[in-house]
DNA sequence: TGATAACCTGAAAG
DNA sequence: ACTTTCAGGTTAT
């Protein structure tokens, strides 16, 4: 019992090979929550994880449902060997592959995420589970971050169990496809404000938990990258169009309501660990405009022949981890991290005469340069952040009081 | 195959 | 105060 407590345990890491700040806050995951500063929270397979980081290190947390605050047993053995939480971390944050060696790849083959990754290091595409990344991105349709994470979030709260609570704020598991195929569930949304989304939700939790399975979406995953606890098995060599595993993983998404090419590529990449896949949204078909000559002539729209030759564009420059890559490029592209781009550090510097009027009846006049430096973090609420605004005043006296006769 | 409209909501921008 | 636009798209015609 004393073991399985919430202690936090450390693993050396660097930032540029994980940061949680930009990789939790990217738009990948949406359910994970600041459950105080510096930490993040969420439900995982069955226990609350919290993360904090330091340069040289990730901290890591698990809450159990049954971390209680109940003496332990007096003579009760103090080694509880089936705590699998680092392997857990070690599978979800997908701490395998050298980052720092893929952003080299990648800044050599390409001079452009050279330009622009250096202010986004230590973004990984997590593992996630893939009924989760499904119908998160189902909701993420036409739809912001920080409105997909309210509705994921309710989806948890009435109809994920409940795992446990950090102060008083509750942390639930995501449902399960039977929870969500529930019939009152489309009207229930609807109520809750997902607009339409409340509908694709109801019928793809129906066709997965009656006509298809949850077995059958996980078998969707690359080989080399299964759920937590399978044994990894090789997927097949790259194809521009991706390897076969990931062109059926694709395919047979397709087939639920709601999944459209840029969603299955989001559920593809993010929760079934198929690395190539590139989903091009908005923000991706902006960047392959601006920066990769799209959007003349043949590809002047974003068709689905045109998206497909984007993303084979992509994979082309970028290799077998193309969705990492544009991962980086995606978050560079968010107006929640628009501040390390422009360095958004403003100076306004303002020369003020101040007049103030003294006892004896004098008038003290000074001329301060006033120097404001405004720091602003422009985008609230995208996770929970409070809008920070740093401002810092020096005023430098440049013209000591001269004294003046009253009038 | 390629365009276009309609679809929910709520915060930001004008 | 009010209207329009925008946000990690998909579906139907």
């Amino acid at each position: 019992m004393a073991v399985r407590a919430a202690e936090w345990h450390k693993l050396p890491i660097a930032l540029t090979e994980l940061c949680i700040n930009t990789t939790l806050r990217c738009g990948q995951s949406f359910r994970w929550r600041k459950s105080a500063e510096d930490e993040y929270s969420m439900a995982l397979h069955g226990r609350i994880l919290s993360f904090r980081q330091d340069a040289t290190h990730l901290h890591y947390r698990a809450i159990f449902p049954s971390s209680l605050p109940t003496p332990p047993p007096s003579n009760a053995p103090s080694v509880v060997s089936d705590d699998d939480t680092l392997a857990l971390v070690q599978h979800y944050l997908n701490l395998e592959p050298s980052l720092v060696q893929l952003y080299e790849k990648w800044a050599f083959a390409d001079s452009n995420f050279k330009k622009r990754a250096p202010k986004f290091t230590g973004i990984r595409i997590l593992r996630q589970d893939p009924w989760e990344a499904l119908i998160g991105f189902i909701c993420s349709s036409n739809n912001n971050i920080s409105r997909i994470s309210g509705m994921v979030h309710n989806l948890c709260k009435h109809y994920g169990p409940l795992i446990g609570h950090i102060g008083d704020e509750p942390y639930h598991d995501f449902p399960t496809p039977e929870a969500l195929a529930d019939p009152k569930v489309e009207a229930h949304l609807k109520e809750l404000g997902f607009g339409y989304r409340a509908k694709y939700i109801a019928k793809t939790a129906q066709i997965v938990a009656a006509d298809k399975s949850l077995a059958w979406l996980e078998e969707l995953c690359n080989p080399e990258s299964p759920v937590f606890g399978q044994e990894p098995k090789p997927a097949g060599e790259l194809e521009l169009g991706g390897r076969e595993g990931y062109r059926k993983a694709h395919d047979e998404l397709l087939a639920l309501h709601g999944v459209g090419p840029k969603v299955a590529d989001c559920v593809c990449l993010m929760g079934l660990g198929w690395s190539e896949s590139v989903p091009v949204d908005t923000h991706v078909w902006q960047i392959a405009q601006r920066d990769y000559k799209f959007g003349k002539g043949k590809h002047s729209s974003l068709t689905a022949a045109t998206y497909t030759a984007v993303a084979n564009r992509f994979r082309e420059l970028w290799g077998k981890e193309a969705g990492w890559a544009h991962s980086v490029l995606f978050t560079a592209d968010l107006k929640a991290f628009s501040e390390r781009v422009a360095a958004k550090t403003e100076v306004k510097e303002e020369v003020i005469t101040v007049k103030k009027e003294e006892e004896d009846g004098t008038e003290k006049t000074e001329d301060v340069k006033k120097i404001e430096t405004v720091k602003r973090k422009r985008v609230k609420k995208e996770v929970d952040e409070p809008e920070q605004q740093v401002v810092e005043v020096k005023e430098e006296v440049l013209t000591r009081s001269k004294r003046r006769r009253a009038r």
